[in-house]
RNA sequence: GUCCCCAUCGUCCAGAGGCCUAGGACGCGGCCCUUUCAAGGCUGAAACCCGGGUUCGAAUCCCGGUGGGGACGCCA
């Protein structure tokens, strides 16, 4: 049985970097029917906040990627936040100073931040000396009896530390070039590394994939599991997702908290979709348009590329149009119910006795709108008789001489229509055209900026359609007067 | 600076020695459709970082260089 987690900290958001990681465990789990652990960090006491355990729980929710185990919903190995499992990490470290495996260290914060800073000066990469690991018995007993604070290091062993990456293969590193890291810091706090490695352990974790940001730390880690005698997970270290500049993905380049995402009108499953592949590639085939259920069905490490992945938006932007151009009528709409009533758009009858029109006049927008932010102000002439007009359109195909004379027509025509269906009001418009010796582009272009207050709209017969035929008489004797004001 | 990772169109990927005249997608250009804008269809421009090997044959394997990224905390 395999089990993976997501260990995030909650010091932010979930970001981008972290929903792919988290969507990649998820997904690894799930194919192969295995457990989704979510683990939350917060050995920071500083930094952590109940606030941002929130935000991570909305944003993995908001993605879909439900936990097996973990915060709310707890299991075999709770509790699931780090801050709640102190006893068990100050255990592993005194087992490792009993064993000799690791050593009290007394040098504080302070001094050991002056030798580095010297060190740098002169130089050379600064790595610990040692000082504490070669005190003499006496000293030690001095310390130990005015009880000074400190810290427990590991005491790397000479050799090397090598794992089995699955996205990477081998890699080795020389212990040499890893210094006696800090694993229990003075306050009791353990760090990350001591962390992790024991609650992996405890936790049965068989698959660790996370960022490729990692890979330094993980001899450090093979190291603690040589320590403790556990077996050593499978490792799969994942490309990093970067800014536009190739810049590891930050703040700077702007929208980086996944529910920022949701708040600028993107769906989760094209999020899903685009960050699955994005470093990730299910290899023959051209497809790209994936559910999250298919994914599950053909999610594999191997697939996961080397090198690091520019976030492109604009490929976001695609996938979020054919994902909604996917959707539902129902489901769109439903999605939709927030934003229409941020823009005072909505009522309940629209998905009531209105439904029908209402999914009629969504079909017409969607395969004109990448967000759904954008269906209000697309289709806000649909649900309002205040049209916001646009004076240049005004002037252009109301206000000319013939214009007024143009809608008066076409609005008798309509007015003969038994049905006022698209066909039927296309038929009327060209023959009122020809009838007048005029392009029928003339009278269409008058009549969007009739109905719409503006130049570009969806099909202007299937939108008088929508509209009626009451709404377009009127709509019509309004423009006609508005054109003779903009004339005069 | 030290260590590690990576390297195919602008971007995301395909490619696991001959199938490559290097394929797909986003974006960009053109054409078609057309009442505008989209969507859709067709189409074009666009890449194997460089240098050495290995091999009958290399985008694919090896070495070096260069470039990019990451890590070097009592943060995670």
């Amino acid at each position: 049985m395999f089990r993976v987690r997501f260990a995030p900290s909650p010091t932010g958001y979930l970001h981008i970097g972290g929903a792919r990681t988290a969507l990649f465990n998820w997904l690894f789990a799930r194919r192969h029917g295995g457990v989704f652990v979510l683990r939350i960090e917060d050995t920071d006491a500083e930094r952590s906040s109940a606030e941002m355990v929130e935000g991570i729980l909305d944003g993995l929710r908001w993605l879909g990627l439900e936990w097996d185990e973990g915060p709310k919903v707890d299991g075999p190995y709770a509790p699931y936040f780090q801050s709640e499992r102190l006893e068990s990490y100050r255990a592993m470290a005194e087992r490792l100073v009993e064993e000799g495996k690791a050593y009290r260290c007394y040098c504080t914060p302070e001094e050991l931040q002056a030798r580095r800073a010297e060190a740098e000066a002169a130089g050379g990469a600064w790595r610990y000396d040692r000082a504490c690991c070669s005190l003499d018995d006496e000293t030690r007993a001095a310390y130990e009896a005015e009880q000074r604070p400190h810290a427990i290091r590991f005491l790397v062993p000479p050799g090397s530390a090598e794992f089995e990456d699955l996205v990477r293969g081998h890699i080795v590193f020389d212990n040499a070039n890893i210094e006696d890291f800090v694993v229990l810091r003075s306050d009791g706090y353990p760090t990350y590394h001591l962390s992790v490695v024991a609650d992996d352990v405890e936790m049965k974790i068989t698959h660790v994939v996370r960022g490729d940001d990692h890979i330094s730390n993980t001899p450090k880690h093979v190291l603690l599991y040589r320590a403790v005698d556990a077996p050593v997970p499978q490792f799969a270290h994942v490309p990093l997702i970067l800014g536009p500049d190739k810049k590891r993905l930050s703040k700077r380049h702007g929208a980086t908290s996944v529910m920022e995402y949701a708040r600028q009108g993107y769906l989760p499953e094209a999020m899903v979709n685009f960050l699955a592949l994005l470093g990730w590639s299910p290899g023959a085939g051209d497809r790209e348009l994936f559910t999250a259920a298919e994914l599950t069905a053909i999610f594999d490490l191997r697939g996961i590329s080397g090198g690091n992945a520019v976030f492109n938006q604009e490929k976001l932007d695609w996938f979020n149009q054919q994902h909604m151009l996917r959707l539902s009528p129902l489901e769109l709409a439903t999605r939709l119910k927030p934003w229409l009533e941020a823009a005072g758009l909505w009522s309940d009858d629209l998905l009531e006795e209105r439904h029908a029109w209402f999914f009629a006049v969504l079909e017409l927008l969607k395969v004109r709108a990448k967000r759904l932010d954008e269906y209000a102000p697309l289709g806000r002439f649909f649900f309002s008789d205040e049209l916001d007009w646009d004076d240049v359109a005004v002037k252009k195909h109301l206000a000319p001489d013939s214009a007024g004379d143009n809608l008066t027509a076409v609005s008798a025509a309509l007015a003969e229509l038994d049905t006022f269906d698209p066909v039927s009001i296309e038929t009327a418009v060209r023959a009122t055209a020809d009838a007048r010796g005029v392009k029928a582009a003339t009278l269409i272009h008058a009549m969007r900026v009739a109905l719409t207050g503006k130049t570009v709209s969806p099909g202007l017969f299937e939108v008088a359609s929508l509209l009626g035929r009451e709404r377009v008489r009127q709509r019509v004797h309004a423009a006609i007067a508005r054109g003779a004001a903009a004339r005069a």
